[in-house]
DNA sequence: ATGAGACCCTGACGCAGGGTCAGGGTCAAG
DNA sequence: CTTGACCCTGACCCTGCGTCAGGGTCTCAT
């Protein structure tokens, strides 16, 4: 007869493990000799043994037990159900090892390849790093609730900005943003920005909103919502500034347009 | 300000995963209403994001939380060992997936190919059930304890089962399962196997051990034992036939040979 | 006969990553 | 004023064991 030490050498596993299955109802409980030892037979280890098999081929121990009682037909389709999980979990790993490549550094974390690039190029366009951080993370914010639009609207913003007007727009808004709430230049802001919203509605056509790429996409409110929340959060003359664009007759940020005419 | 639901519905996250994440020192606490709710700023998004992101990659929450304020080069460094690990994992369940593929019904359970054949010609040449089982559990802890050998193994035995000694000896011990330990013919087998026995011995040379296919490897000695404590739980009758083989100057079951002389 | 060391026993806590009550308080709308 | 949807903390639950803690027992050497 075995002890639980000598059956577990056998089976190739732990003593604890051995207990666990007991508890577990895998393994049934043996007699006791004198002293209060369990006491196994050889069978023991053959049991172990196909637990173990079951076990380490992914099974939960729970599904073990039907298994090792179940018939040959039970016993298929519990394989083929346990090989589709493993699968699935397979294709998990797969593509969690795709977005850890791409995490390259931590800068990237959580963005999209074609939304780093978009950053390099506004880094190469001499930005200030704290401009270039408040974008990057509503667009990781945007990528995480739409992952699907992002590389359309990247693509646009690339070709926005290598556009003379969205960029002098642009090196307006680095300006800003060291300002304070007082400062007499925000009004000089608030100005071109409105001209230069102007001129987008003129040129693109009247649609009562200005021709943001994000408007060819449905963004939920709360998304918007929440982007200017963050864009108010990060500057702290954004209030004032929203303040003088809405004494000129836009509102929002994200997706900022007209004020609706008084009586709607 | 966001509430934590707010929070979690924006990350796509549970409530309980924040309190979690505040808990591990993941998200800092931010501050609380006057009824003592979490009042989030839009940043407390972001970093969300990045920690679920990291976290769905399968990096471990303590991990996260370094990461998460590493610079650059302990991140690539991380990040290459996640990687591994990543592919690591994969490999693995890759190998439950074959093993689980081979596990097409129960009786195969925990047992190579090359044996399920040997089993398969056993039932055809109209072996009881009983002392196939009993073959099978041998062989599924020599699978389990020498896997390697067991390919050697097995083609050995299946030449010697086309053999017309070696069938009739199993044929032999095929009747024997059933016969109780006080049963005259055991005297009989006995005799029989003895005179297999020695026939074989003079066949292949007297080595002072019988030529059975085991005896080219290192069998361990506990695994010899275990697999001779198999054969003594499965039938009534086998201690009273080991003994009468012992009268016959044969010891042993699993690797049987000679009693060593006396005075030794 | 008496240590010493290697076993064995039960019971309990620990890990990750949260899920799911329980037993409250709060807020907004009708 | 109620109702339902939120929020709070604290605590226990899951898997598959590892790892004490605080005992008892076995075997061998001294």
């Amino acid at each position: 007869m075995l002890t639980i030490g000598q059956l577990a050498a056998h089976a190739g596993v732990t003593v604890r493990a051995i207990r666990h299955y007991h508890a577990k109802g895998l393994l049934p409980e043996p007699e006791r000799d004198s002293s209060g030892y369990r006491r196994y037979g050889a069978q023991a280890v053959v049991t172990l043994i196909r637990i173990r098999t079951l076990a380490e081929a992914g099974v939960p121990l729970s599904q073990v037990r039907e298994l090792l009682v179940a018939g040959p037909e039970q016993f298929a389709a519990a394989v083929e159900d346990i090989d589709r999980r493993l699968r699935a979990q397979i294709r998990e790993l797969r593509e969690h090892r795709d977005r850890i490549a791409r995490l390259a550094t931590g800068d990237n974390l959580a963005l999209p390849p074609a939304a780093v690039a978009y950053f390099d190029r506004l880094r190469e366009l001499g930005f200030r790093d704290r401009v270039i951080e408040m974008e990057r993370d509503s667009w990781i914010v945007i990528a995480a609730q739409v992952p699907d639009h992002v590389p359309a609207l990247m693509a646009l913003k690339r070709r926005q900005i290598e556009g003379a007007n969205w960029r002098r727009l642009y090196h307006l808004f680095a300006e800003v943003v060291e300002l304070r709430p007082d400062d007499h230049r925000l009004i000089e802001v608030a100005d071109q920005v409105v001209a230069f919203l102007e001129e987008e509605a003129a040129t693109f056509g009247e649609t009562g909103r200005s021709e943001s790429p994000l408007d060819a996409y449905e963004f939920r409110p709360e998304l918007v919502e929440l982007l200017d929340t963050a864009f108010v959060e990060s500057f702290s003359c954004a209030p004032r500034l929203l303040e003088l664009l809405d004494q000129r007759g836009w509102t929002g940020w994200t997706m900022i347009q007209r004020k609706p005419a008084l009586g709607i």
